[in-house]
DNA sequence: CTTGACCTTGGTGTGTACTCTAAGGTTTAT
DNA sequence: ATAAACCTTAGAGTACACACCAAGGTCAAG
């Protein structure tokens, strides 16, 4: 399969193919006479896990890290596989927790604040930012 | 006051302070006869607007923006400053729900596998991965 | 045999918020 | 007088995940 069909079964661009093949994340497994990348089953599949493993928050450098267990499997444990996972899962959920307090200051910050017609020289929004740290404490 | 001085005043580097200047973000009142910036207790304030925008997640495009309107209050209205801050409210909220999903999926995962020392050749995870879509609908 | 659709490589551009470097000028203290 | 510590500019580098472009080769249809 050439990459402009591989692509769009996909719903990727043949760009992001490109650029996965230069990081080592897919490389397809032929070329044809003409250097065409030749796409197979079996990259599909790759492609499939690494959209899959794209999905559920991982990033490239990660995944390329999963696909190196996942080729030598038997040299690598279950408690590696476990501890990639455990480890991005907190990490998502430290963002989260920074994400949370920026919701919440700008809640607190916009209920403050009237929203009407009139000049803004008394906004509350712009007077908390402006005050002595009303926000943070 | 120097950069030098202004700058660990506030917690930041020298170079974030000559980044912020090049983006219209703060630029000192005045310079020395040697062409050394020259910065004031204004400029300290301003520079304490910016932080504290940025500590509630404003990027700094945003808080150029607010900066603006603060400059000429009369000329803006308090639905511009409310409306900026609900649409940066509202996008925040929309990261934290996509940073939710991932960390939902990934905690399945997680708890699928054993996290032991064996091989990694049936881990729940990357069979998980591997699979027809077991995640993503 | 030519047109159009596809493919190739290599390189540049995007956005965010800085950080670092090089090459040089200034100030302060000894 | 000179060394240390500061300052200046312009420009390059970082991370992330691509998108876009130019110049050219290949392939199938009419």
């Amino acid at each position: 399969m050439k990459i402009g069909e591989f692509a769009s079964q996909l719903g990727v661009s043949t760009d992001t193919l490109r650029y996965y093949e230069k990081h080592a994340l897919l490389t397809p497994s032929a070329r044809t006479q003409a250097g065409y990348r030749d796409y197979s089953q079996t990259d599909l599949k790759q492609m499939m896990f690494i959209l899959r493993a794209k999905n559920v928050g991982f990033s490239l450098a990660e995944i390329k890290e999963l696909l190196q267990i996942k080729f030598k499997k038997h040299q690598h444990s279950c408690h590696e596989v476990k501890n990639l996972t455990i480890q991005k899962r907190d990490l998502v959920a430290e963002r989260i927790a920074e994400l949370t307090r920026f919701h919440q200051s700008l809640s607190v910050l916009a209920d403050k604040c009237c929203g009407g017609k009139e000049p803004a020289d008394n906004c509350s929004i712009l007077t908390t930012l402006e005050d002595i740290d009303g926000l943070n404490q």
